[in-house]
DNA sequence: CCGTATCCCCGCTGATACTG
DNA sequence: CAGTATCAGCGGGGATACGG
């Protein structure tokens, strides 16, 4: 039989860019990792070790797709133990102010939740 | 009136709330549902209409899952053509800052891609 | 008009083992 | 230390058909 080829729909316009950021921070660790970057350059194993239970598979696709993304600097330094460092890039930065937001508001839903909302 | 808010202490070697926040608008088509509502009610065909390419299995699925983490509300019209109508609640509202960051940055991130990144 | 039910693909994610 | 390779599983999301 023939192997049923699923629709190529078509992108939906989007109205507002939100896919477009969603897509950047959207993967279950991806905030994580933007937000301990955001407040300093770690290396792989800091950044394995900031973050309980992510996978070096895990943390090293997040990271490219990150690098890839344009919101992450890659930068290994040569030394006799192999070091690489990951920092946020200037347009990375600008993702800060959102991922504050969604942290601030996240506060907002945890506390009512407690509320027994 | 705001009711003064707790003070924003750093938060203990504890995981931020992201996944608190992008398991509500972290879904494909949530944020856009969410973005049309916050500008007004709308109805269940209307937000069809308004969002190409979502299909009616997806709408319903976001749409319950938002009521259930209750930043929206389901109102049934009873008249003889039936009509529903959804609307941010008052905690939903409450998600516009984080949506409104996200839209800013997307478009910036739209703009940097643009430039030919 | 407002959904539900079913099928199915595919990408994300985890676990484990291996390499420079 | 900083990854890569491979297998396997789950769940999101699309297409279609059907119900109230």
């Amino acid at each position: 039989m023939l192997p049923r080829r699923k629709n190529q729909v078509e992108e939906p316009p989007e109205q507002c860019p939100l896919g477009e950021c969603l897509s950047v921070i959207g993967g279950t660790w991806t905030p994580n990792i933007i937000w301990y970057l955001s407040e300093h350059p770690r290396r792989f194993s800091e950044l394995k070790d900031d973050i309980p239970g992510i996978s070096a598979k895990m943390l090293t696709s997040r990271l490219r797709k990150l690098e890839a993304d344009g919101v992450v600097e890659r930068r290994v330094e040569p030394t006799s133990p192999p070091s690489v460092e990951y920092r946020l890039t200037d347009l990375g930065q600008e993702l800060k102010p959102a991922i504050d937001a969604i942290v601030s508001v996240g506060h907002r839903l945890k506390e009512r939740r407690a509320e027994g909302d």
